[in-house]
RNA sequence: UGGGGAAUAGUGUAAUGGUAGCACAAGUGUCUCUGGAUCACUUAGUCGGGGUUCGAGUCCCUGUUCCCCAGCCA
């Protein structure tokens, strides 16, 4: 047996918790847990750092995790969600196939639990309107008042309860509250609402019900009937869990124990279903799935990893601090992934036409280019060299400051994979633009390398104006212009922080033609300007890809001192 | 002014009474047919004040700051 030299990774306190239950044999040292989402909306990066926690544990430990959505508010629900929910869950890379489980199926057990509440005195049918229930709940600092409906008899009570399932009130007429305190510190102990009555269609249950459990009454349940053993949520349900506590101790059912992490934040974006509800609904993204967005089938279409995401999700860890990560973490997961898997290719976004005075008209020369120089395995393709080319605009400069070591007027570079060229001429439009560059070849140099032994200072990507496939590029910044887009003036929303810039369309793109090959969902590295993924909007004629990520620029940093 | 939480480099995260470490960011250099990647290096930290101890980020006392809670949302 050989001794395990890896050095002992420390354990977060999530896992630390696990493992001491596990050796003080608490449930038999069982590790089962879950992740609960209310289908009311896309899963975003924050969900993905829940999801790939729970999971992970469970694969850690030997156990299990479901995915059980929290479907107990028909008004805000719908199959579109939990759809969108699962590919999601399923595409981070977990198989959820026997794991999928819903709320709404535990509704008639929920019921039963209610009326044995009502039957031991803990519980209790109330009149009171919502507006009087907030008065009678009293504040931060005063304690509240009792229902006047608070002593009903266990009889009334069951026939009520029985009636609003029935469906013989209107809803917000009467509910159904767990009998408390109305003075506890913890107003989330005062006499909360367990049920209400709301007539609406569920996703699921259909008409079948018209109360529907609250979440604080409901969660506790869910959690205990799947046999739950550590129930992990963010740090807002601390205040909670007395309440799921008291709950189920009332009942004497299987008790989880509740840990609670804080939430992701991360910069120059938003995390939170409502805003991200807002920006899809108001247009100022288009739809979930925009690349902009920092939900899963967002980061998806933008050429985003799993395994990025989930090196990302490690990477974090999981503490009880609030934290906001810095946005730059997570492109440096999905380029340090990327630059390991993505086939490199050529293509200029932002085009100018240069002409080799000294190669043959209709000569075309396949050249050889490695598709990957991190992976051997990727082989090599060949690209085309023509007389007329395209490079990128920014490549070249008439006037040239110091550190500028691109196309320059009388100035030999490389072109990858290619020839050395000296740029001979400059040709300009009447307002004095530049519109096409002269330049020579030398023949000697095909593939890159001088026999001379000379030497250039820069290799540039360039793609035949003949031998090209047109692409359309689609360049995205950040959606807001702020590292925390909450930040705002008085009376506005984050939505005044939004950067008109985060999306810049590129048209007439040349690509080399090994690009047609590419399939949507596809992310390659063109080199020297970053990643990109082929979108969906691909078609026969145009190919459409999104920028994933830039290649770090230290040119850029340079110019921009 | 009630209750519940949290404070370690710029940002995150370790160290469970014994040399404050790692990643990202920033910077310098190396190398290079991607100004990418690689490699080497640098900058930079225990919220304040007391105490216990040979020794405190860690234990005790005290103060400060920040977050969450008054939906018939989750």
């Amino acid at each position: 047996m050989t001794e395990n030299i890896e050095p002992k990774r420390s354990l977060d306190f999530v896992r630390g918790i696990i493992t001491e239950d596990i050796e003080s044999g608490k449930w038999d040292s069982r590790v089962h847990t879950r992740f609960p989402p209310e289908p009311n909306g896309y899963l975003h990066i924050g969900h993905a750092k829940s999801i790939n926690l729970n999971f992970s544990l469970a694969q850690e430990f030997s156990g299990k995790c479901n995915l059980r959505f929290d479907d107990t508010n028909p008004v805000k629900e719908e199959d579109e969600y939990v759809n969108s929910i699962i590919e999601d869950v399923k595409w981070l890379g977990w198989d959820i196939d026997d794991s999928i489980f819903y709320a709404s199926d535990y509704f008639q057990q929920m019921y039963d639990y209610a009326i044995e509440l009502i039957k031991a005195g803990k519980a209790y049918v109330c009149d009171l309107g919502s507006e009087e229930t907030r008065k009678y709940r009293g504040s931060l600092t005063a304690p509240g008042q009792n229902s006047p409906y608070r002593n009903r008899t266990v009889d009334e009570n069951l026939e009520l309860f029985e009636k609003m399932k029935n469906g013989e009130f209107a809803d917000g007429s009467k509910t159904l509250k767990a009998k408390i305190d109305m003075a506890h510190p913890n107003i989330n102990m005062r006499d909360p609402v367990m049920y209400r009555i709301l007539h609406a269609s569920h996703h699921r249950s259909g008409d079948k019900w018209c109360i529907y459990p609250m979440y604080d009454w409901a969660h506790g349940l869910e959690d205990s009937l799947e046999g739950i053993t550590h129930s992990i949520c963010t740090l807002e349900f601390e205040n909670h869990r007395p309440l799921y506590d008291w709950f189920i101790d009332q009942l004497n059912i299987h008790h989880p124990q509740q840990i609670e992490f804080a939430r992701l934040n991360m910069t120059y974006t938003v995390m939170s279903k409502r805003k991200l509800l807002k920006l899809v609904q108001d247009k100022l993204v288009n739809g979930w799935d925009d690349p902009r967005m920092p939900t899963i089938s967002g980061m998806r279409r933008r050429g985003y990893s799993s395994e990025a995401i989930l090196d990302f999700c490690k990477t974090i860890g999981v503490a009880k601090t609030e934290s906001t990560i810095d946005f730059a973490l997570l492109e440096h997961c999905v380029r340090n992934d990327l630059n390991k898997k993505a086939n490199r290719v050529m293509g200029v976004i932002d085009p100018l036409k240069v002409v080799i005075e000294n190669y043959p008209e209709d000569q075309v020369d396949w050249l050889d280019a490695i598709n990957n120089p991190e992976d051997a395995e990727a082989g090599s393709r060949k690209v085309p060299f023509t007389r007329e080319l395209y490079i990128e605009r920014g490549d070249f400069m008439e006037e040239p400051p110091k550190k500028f070591f691109r196309l320059a007027p009388g100035r030999e570079v490389r072109l990858r994979y290619g020839y050395f060229v000296t740029c001979t001429d400059v040709v300009k439009n009447e307002k004095g633009e530049v519109i096409e560059l002269i330049c020579s070849y030398d023949p000697e140099t095909r593939g890159g390398n001088a026999p001379d032994g000379r030497r250039v200072k820069a290799t540039m990507h360039w793609v035949s104006a003949s031998e090209s496939v047109l692409a359309e590029i689609r360049l995205y910044n950040n959606l807001f212009n702020t590292e925390n887009p909450d930040k705002v003036e008085e009376g506005q929303d984050f939505t005044a922080n939004l950067n008109s810039d985060s999306l810049e369309v590129r048209i007439n793109c040349f690509l080399e033609p090994a690009c047609k090959e590419i399939e949507p969902g596809q992310t390659v590295q063109f080199e020297r300007l970053g990643y990109f993924c082929c979108d969906k909007d691909s078609t026969a004629e145009e190919l459409v890809f999104n920028r994933t990520a830039t290649l770090k620029d230290t040119w850029a940093k340079i110019n921009k001192k």
